[in-house]
DNA sequence: ATGAAAGCGCTAACAA
DNA sequence: TTGTTAGCGCTTTCAT
């Protein structure tokens, strides 16, 4: 296919007149220096004359040479690109770890790549998304998703270093920067208690449906009974039904039985508006409601009384322990984060019954 | 740290005994195999007998083995992983398009890496974004950011093929797939006439604040008048403050001067209800709204009047465009392609008044 | 401060 | 069907 293979005449060795196809070679020849110089001038350690620098980067200027990563680490046995591993952009809350990990990584002159598993279900997804990564020897990985579990990732630890974000993790060899479930849980079932609330519906989604409501549930339960309040656990066993638990929620408050009503997530509180406003039911003033995540877009704007957990404080967290384990690749202590998240008042938490 | 380090010996090729460490080599001599045979095991087109090609695996397996990507797409001159070059995680619209078109490509077979700019305004960071993907010699790109231009991606076009997803691109050189905002607007705008309304206020921020919601609101408009239907242009001039407009609009709407407003974005529309119920303005019975986008979490149980843009068509026809492309590498037909999205009815749209 | 040369792990002719 | 060999574009000793 390639012109003059083996013919006469001097080789014509640039394949097309792309940039992407201009060498570190060709650059240098350009600049009048040696491959190893243009080299130095990149990335090199060892010092360079001002001259010669000069050279090298008008000439890669000048040519549009864009470095070929892949021939760089290949030589350097590893780059300095860090992995992200992506369990849903779908999600808002991971959309936004995302975006953030991105800017600190920026911010600390590191790059990332990311890979999400396909949505379809399937732990083989997941292990071919983190093989994507490691077949690109990346520097360093962070684990957002759940389902890569702790032995996955356990053969690798010496060789790249691992946070797990947005997810408890106990492994004693990989650094995990979380949200403090337990802790939202307690703010907003104080929350609750401190409006006067005596008796309180939990939506409480079982721990196969999601991990995390199924935590702040029964969390939340856990604490208003310690504060003497009777809770209604309302199990809400079917994940994809939208209005599980609602008409339970609407008959214990028409028969007076509770005055609030708790969820483990934002989207669940949502689900619940129209119902309540189809059956009559006046938010706060017949019964107060509560969310959490506090991450959607307009939130804030529709007055929910949420709990906005920490997403950003999580990326600089887990960008900031990354980094000091690769500046001591020695031996850094592995952590174990816990960030609590922030109450935010609203609309739909009222006042319960004069006691 | 590491055990026999210049001790007596067999020297020690292997830096550790991580799995990443394992070569094609090992396996293929723990199979007992040439290197070539290991590798053509693995992506090879020329055929290899069952026998050693179980060897292969089972050695592989056993030392377990990840190929090196870096290595293997020098050699090859280029790898199969596409790139996205993805604009703001942070927008649900972005983060679904993200996962749609993840999907598709493991479905296709295909891997794909992300980057996203920094969020940080900032064309460097674009391009510097742009060049990691170059720089990873992916085999085709997806650009999903409006901040890089065509001229950018112009001097590597015959290199690496590149589709435009989720904004219009007129560049002969460039596929593009996105959003047919114009019918977008005109089926809102014709639903609202339908509807009875004679009179409407439109939403219609600056083109440098938004792009995209300038052209819904300029093309809102003017389909209304030229269906005889009187419109007030909101200008919304300020991005930051989010109640721009939202007083004029109360203000009409109390002198009876519409019955209608049409918002270029559901975050709007939500942005304005509370301010409409903090002034007593019932929806839809005082004023009708609608929204577009009707990609937010929620949306539909809060039963907006929007237009659903369709980021999951958008996503597997960008797809399909990339993979004819790759495997025509020949010539095929560039191809701009605008997508219209489909109306969701809801509660937020009533009559207008009695003609 | 710079150049020459030996690989990094892999693929792809070309031989056998 | 399999092995041999020459690179891919770059980094990095080791000399100079």
């Amino acid at each position: 296919m390639r012109a003059n293979e083996g013919a006469e005449g001097p080789p014509d060795t640039s394949h097309s007149t792309s940039p992407l196809n201009v060498t570190m070679e060709a650059v240098a020849t350009a600049a009048g220096v040696s491959r190893a110089t243009a080299s130095r001038v990149f990335y090199g350690s060892t010092p360079v004359s001002p001259r010669t620098r000069d050279a090298v980067y008008a000439a890669a200027e000048k040519l549009g040479y864009v470095p070929n990563v892949m021939a760089r680490s290949l030589a350097a046995h590893g780059s300095d690109i860090l992995g992200l591993l992506l369990r849903d952009p779908t999600n808002p809350a991971y959309g936004l770890l995302f975006s953030e990990l991105q800017s600190h990584i920026s911010r600390a002159g590191l790059q990332m790549v990311t890979v999400a598993p396909s949505r379809t279900e399937g732990a083989h997804f997941e292990r071919q998304a983190l093989n994507r990564l490691l077949g690109l020897r990346v520097g360093g990985m962070f684990v957002a998703t759940g389902v890569i579990r702790a032995e996955m990732l356990v053969p690798f630890l010496d060789v790249v270093p691992v946070v797990v974000v947005g997810r408890p993790e106990a492994h004693p060899g990989i650094n995990s920067v979380s949200y403090d479930e337990e802790d939202n849980a307690i703010q907003l079932a104080d929350a609750v208690a401190e409006h006067g609330h005596r008796a309180v519906a939990v939506v409480t989604p079982s721990a196969e449906n999601s991990v995390t409501e199924n935590r702040r549930g029964v969390a939340m339960a856990r604490r208003l009974r310690n504060r003497g309040i009777q809770v209604h656990a309302i199990p809400a066993p079917t994940f994809g039904r939208r209005d599980e638990g609602v008409q339970e929620i609407i008959a214990l408050r028409r028969s007076g039985r509770i005055t609030a009503a708790m969820f483990p997530s934002d989207w669940r509180l949502i689900a619940f508006l129209p119902h309540a406003q189809a059956a009559g039911v006046r938010v706060p003033d017949d019964l107060s409601l509560t969310g959490c995540d506090g991450i959607m877009q307009g939130i804030d704007l529709l007055g929910f009384t949420t709990l906005r957990i920490p997403v950003e404080r999580a990326a600089q967290r887990a960008v900031t322990v990354m980094k000091s384990t690769l500046d001591n690749p020695g031996r850094t202590e592995i952590t174990h984060e816990l960030l609590p998240g922030t109450l935010v008042p609203g609309r739909t938490l009222g006042h319960g019954p004069p006691s």
